[in-house]
RNA sequence: GGCGCGGUGGCAGAGUGGUCAUGCAGCGGACUGCAACUCCGUUAACGCCGGUUCGAUUCCGACCCGCGCCU
């Protein structure tokens, strides 16, 4: 077993350096990255779903043009708010661009907070057909005539795996289970590489909260000796306020009227992926009547911590980060001693 | 000062003589092609004091506070 191992695959350290500063929203991302890159041959790629909107800026927090000149990032501005992008593309896109500054010597450096998209680039994704609109099309028709039970009933029928880990709510992982079996005829759980392992119990459990271990690789893993950085405040009252302040000068710079001018494209509705994120959609339904002022930051808000505590979720159990105090006086030296790397690199 | 109405968890808001809604927020969690998505779970209250009662958030009384009307 252990000469087995090490038989097909190169030793990990022959594999080109890699890092990744992952972190919830508000936490400081974007200055630690571009600290990193005035002390080492680092490029950019960002690992988020919303700036990969073109027209989309103040509500995404992305990095103004002063500094996006001092140090470019990668798959930012790469879609139009009509698209939609999957965990699946950025896998593809992120894997050329690491390829290309890999090429020329440097050091690819993924900062973001789309964890699903960090772990699609880790782990990889089992090899399953990407979204139909014409299989969900005629999925969402089924739903209105014989009601969202009996497609759920349908996936049990189908695939009992799969029925047991998507609740019956839970209608957008409904419909994909289903998209998938209609498309390739056979279960999506048998087409994971990695299926989660349940835990032996879970029959008896019947909220669908099983507990399943981190998935091992479904696809090919990443190639890279990746050094994980995770940022974020020790306390989540000083998150909190960060992120109230932020959504303030969001405001103040203009988002509502950004907003506007989405709304006024006429091709954009509320169910885009681009328009559900978080800011653009309380903006949206405020604009829209919906609500007031008050109401709309305090919503705007609200969705961001949201947002901030499902991102800690996916941190919280990752099994190899490197844990960063977000209000450490010299964060960029914390990061070069958890990373192990040599400040006598020359950026 | 008198009369009337009302005081329910962080907020909104039902309701009941005994297991005390619900929504939002908060907290925990799941998550393999929409992931800043979607979904699951969950903490927490009856203004104050006394009385009636086996038992009061609910019934009675006093008090405090708020709103309205009257003098």
């Amino acid at each position: 077993m252990n000469a087995v191992g090490s038989a097909g695959q190169p030793a990990a350290a022959v594999l080109p350096p890699a890092i990744f500063i992952m972190g919830p929203t508000a936490s400081g991302k974007t200055d630690l990255a571009l600290q990193l890159c005035k002390r080492l041959p680092c490029d950019i790629i960002s690992v988020d779903s919303a700036m990969i909107y073109r027209g989309m800026d103040i509500g995404t927090a992305k990095p103004s043009a002063a500094e996006l000149a001092q140090a470019p990032h990668r798959l930012i501005d790469i879609c139009s708010p009509t698209d939609t992008y999957s965990a699946a593309d950025f896998r593809r896109d992120a894997l050329v661009e690491m390829a290309k500054i890999t090429a020329v010597g440097r050091i690819p450096l993924l900062v973001g907070g789309t964890m699903m998209y960090f772990k699609a680039l880790l782990h990889g994704m089992s090899d399953l057909p990407s979204a139909s609109p014409q299989v969900r099309e005629q999925l969402m028709q089924q739903a209105q005539l014989q009601g969202w039970e009996a497609l759920h009933g349908e996936l049990a029928a189908a695939d009992p795996v799969a029925a047991r880990l998507i609740h019956p709510n839970n209608r957008q992982r409904l419909i994909r289970a289903l998209e998938v079996q209609r498309l390739t005829g056979q279960p999506i759980s048998s087409l994971w590489q990695a299926p989660p392992a349940v835990f032996a119990n879970a029959a008896d459990n019947e909220d669908y909260t099983y507990v399943t271990r981190w998935q091992a690789d479904a696809g090919s893993s990443l190639p890279y000796t990746v050094v994980q950085l995770a940022t974020a405040p020790q306390q989540r009252k000083t998150l909190h306020e960060r992120i109230h302040q932020r959504f303030l000068t969001m405001l103040d710079s203009g988002l509502l009227s950004e907003v506007e001018g989405l709304m006024a494209r006429g091709d954009l509705n509320p169910s885009m992926p681009s328009m559900r994120c978080v800011g653009y959609r309380q903006a949206w339904e405020h604009l829209s009547g919906a609500c007031d002022h008050a109401a709309f930051v305090d919503r705007g808000v609200a969705a961001t911590r949201q947002l901030a505590k499902r991102q800690l979720t996916w941190l919280r159990k990752w099994p190899d980060a490197l844990w960063l105090d977000s209000d450490s006086k010299d964060i960029v030296a914390d990061a070069l001693k958890k990373a192990g790397l040599s400040t006598t690199l020359k950026p």
